[in-house]
Parts: structure tokens; C-alpha cells; sequence
DNA sequence: GTCTATAATTAGATAGAC
DNA sequence: GTCTATCTAATTATAGAC
């Protein structure tokens, strides 16, 4: 019905495709590890078969970085978007606001902090490539605005290190661990109004600066 | 050389051959997730052939469960040992020591963090066994302690099931990622007194009641 | 209690038709 | 761009010698 460019050097079908493969493959990967996941269960998953995967990204190695790349370039835009949205704000509001961006992100897409841990277990080229080229960038503009606020007086004076993994910690765990703490507590934490909670309170007390009176 | 008690119904290196299977086994588990583990690769680190394995445990999955035991065991007694050597103690104190003996723990067991994390990413009976069996008790002691420090007005009025997850997430994550940790801060996790202060800071943020006046 | 040898399954990657 | 068929290697579990 529609005529089609005739300057395109790919099929119609071929995005969507590659959408469906990175989708599967980002869901395999967190779930079950590089070495876990099975390269016919992506394709399952995406409804093309295993040797598309090759075709589409070289091998399993390139598949997993692209699929890596996709989560990070989410994270990255919706923190982004947020901060746009904050141009005026004072610092301290700032940091409170991104840091309920940060958790309802991590609610939404636990296979961030999935694919983090599955890599952190072994040293390997996976980590360097995952460190260097996606978490570094974070850590540091984060750990820039922690000491910021930890001069400022309004964070107690922790070194941003520790900060940031308590920071991290606190908020993606629950969603990490939904299953269990489903069967726990009764909670649901993937209900809007308990993520909100949780922000607030990592938010509470992270802001809170303790007495310097012991 | 030493004339050995002719009751015992299993040799005396089969033991120490069990312990050893044992450890290996919880260092793969813990790194790979159980259907990454290679049974090969655990006897070959507890310097034993593979199908010793299936005659010690009669499957993978027993082998699994009895690994996971151990780890378990292990955090029982530490916490068990510090509270006995807390009698008389005020709660406030217990409680901020009994952080500081899990945080410990977590650092240089990091295995069980990784071991919850990996099977909470697949609802199955795995899951179910290691909550009902090992983390139901946990949460429960710890949750308790937490609704009275809670109650008391000695911990910010947060449900005790989001404490709960920002405890133990806050408290294992620089652990659990101590690779990435190492690279992005040059701090070393498994330092101890990296450890200590990695303690001091969640008892910080954690014990510190927020200003009802906003 | 520990081994060697092997059976049955499944993995990622490739060849080549369409 | 997508498929079927297949290769090679690695997996858990078992049989049976010692």
C-alpha cells in the first residue's frame, strides 16, 4: 500500500526485528547471566529463529553490549529529562527529585541493577567494557553531586563512595528482590504508590544530617 | 598410624572430602547461579571427580540446598553469638551492633547476597524453598527489632518492610559489586576498616530520626 | 569412597537454500 | 532478511570397575 524508499539499505521488517531481539535479549541476560541465557531462547522470545541473532549482531558477546547499550541510553535519558525539567530548582530539591527519578527507574527496569551484579561476580572484559563505558559517567556525575551536598552541610559527611552504594542499595534492592519481599511482607513493590514510599523513604533518610551531639 | 574407631559408618576422608565439595560448590553457585554452576567445575575445585558429586548429594539441586545451608548456618550463628554477648544491653545499642555484625557478615560473605539475589530473579521452587526455609526466620527477627526501634521513636516511622530493604540493600551492594566499587573510587570493600566505616555510615543515616518540622 | 567411561541433552556458531 | 540443518563442544547423570 505505502510506497517504500528505495534508498534504504535495510527491509522494512529489520528494525522491529532487531527491537524484539533486544528486548528478549535484555530480559534473558538480567535474568539468567551472559553464560545463562540461551541464544535460542532470545530468539523464542523475539519469534525469529536462533541464527537471525547472528545475522543481526555478530555473536553473543555483541548482542549482550547492545542490549546493555539500551538499558543504560533509558536510564540516561530519563535522568536527563528529569533534570531538564529542573532548570531554577535549588540543589538540595534537585538531588531529592533525581534521586526519586533514580528509584522509580530502577522500579521500572530492575534489569539495570541485574545485569550489574550478574558481571560484578567475575572480572573479565565484560566488566571493564560495562564499567568504563556505562557506570563510570554515572558514578561520577552522581558522586559529583553528593559531595557537593555533603559540603554544603545538607548530607551527613560520609565519603561519596559509600554514599553512592548505600545510595544504589537502598533504593533498587526491594525491586531486585520483588519476589521475596512479595512472599515477606505481603508488600507489592512494584504498586506506584509503594515505589513513591520507598523513594521518600530513601530520600528521609539520606537528607537527614544526625546530630553532631552523639 | 592412628588406629581408627571401627563404628564409624563413613571413612574418615569422606568428611573432609563433604566440606570441601561444599565450599566449592557455594563459591559457584553464588558466582554462576545454579544452572550456571558446572558440577565439573565444583569437583574440580574441591579436587575431586565429577560424578563424587552425585554420590555425596544425590543431585545438583541437593548439593544446591546444602551449600545454601551452610551460608545460612554461618549468619545464624554470628548473629546469635554477638546477641548472647549483648545481654543487659539497651536495644538501641543492640540493635546498632547487631547492623555492624550483619555488615561485617555481608563483607565477608558476600555469597549470601548473591545467592538470594540470583534465585529472585525466576519464581520456582528454588525460591520458595529459600525463602520459607532460610530468609522467612530472618526477615521476621529483624523486622520485629526494627517495628520497636520504630515504636520507640528511636528509627523514622517507615513501614519496616522498606527498612528492611534499605538495611540490607544499603549494607551489601558495595560488597556485592565490590569489583565495579574498586575501579570507579579506588576504595577497597573488603578492607576492614573500609568495612567499619561502611557500617558507621548506614548506622548514621538509619538511626537518625527525621525533623517532624520538615 | 572414588574412579573411568559414556549416555543423553543442549549450547553457540556456521553453511547454504530461498 | 530469514529459514532449515548440522557441527563441535560442554552439560548432568549413570554404569560399573576398584
Amino acid at each position: 500500500m505505502i510506497a517504500e524508499a528505495t534508498s534504504r539499505k535495510t527491509r522494512p521488517s529489520a528494525d522491529s526485528t532487531r527491537e524484539r531481539i533486544l528486548a528478549a535479549a535484555l530480559e534473558c541476560f538480567s535474568l539468567q547471566g551472559f553464560d545463562g541465557a540461551a541464544t535460542r531462547e532470545i530468539a523464542s522470545r523475539a519469534e525469529v529463529t536462533q541464527p537471525l541473532l547472528t545475522y543481526h549482531f555478530r555473536s553473543k558477546e555483541e548482542l549482550w553490549r547492545a542490549a546493555v547499550d539500551g538499558v543504560f541510553a533509558a536510564l540516561t535519558t530519563a535522568m536527563v529529562t528529569r533534570l531538564d525539567g529542573l532548570r531554577g530548582v535549588d540543589e538540595v530539591t534537585t538531588a531529592k527529585l533525581l534521586v526519586h527519578e533514580f528509584i522509580s527507574f530502577s522500579a521500572a527496569h530492575p534489569e539495570l541493577h541485574r545485569i550489574i551484579t550478574q558481571e560484578c561476580k567475575v572480572e573479565g572484559p565484560r566488566l571493564d567494557w560495562l564499567v568504563e563505558t556505562h557506570v563510570r559517567p554515572l558514578y561520577d556525575a552522581t558522586t559529583e553531586l553528593l559531595q557537593r551536598l555533603v559540603d554544603a552541610g545538607q548530607l551527613a559527611p560520609i565519603p561519596v563512595a559509600h554514599l553512592y552504594y548505600i545510595l544504589t542499595g537502598a533504593g533498587a534492592t526491594m525491586f531486585v528482590l520483588a519476589p521475596e519481599c512479595r512472599r515477606l511482607s505481603g508488600v507489592e513493590p512494584f504498586d506506584p504508590s509503594v515505589i513513591e514510599q520507598h523513594a521518600d523513604a530513601v530520600v528521609a533518610l539520606l537528607f537527614t544530617v544526625p546530630d553532631t551531639q552523639g
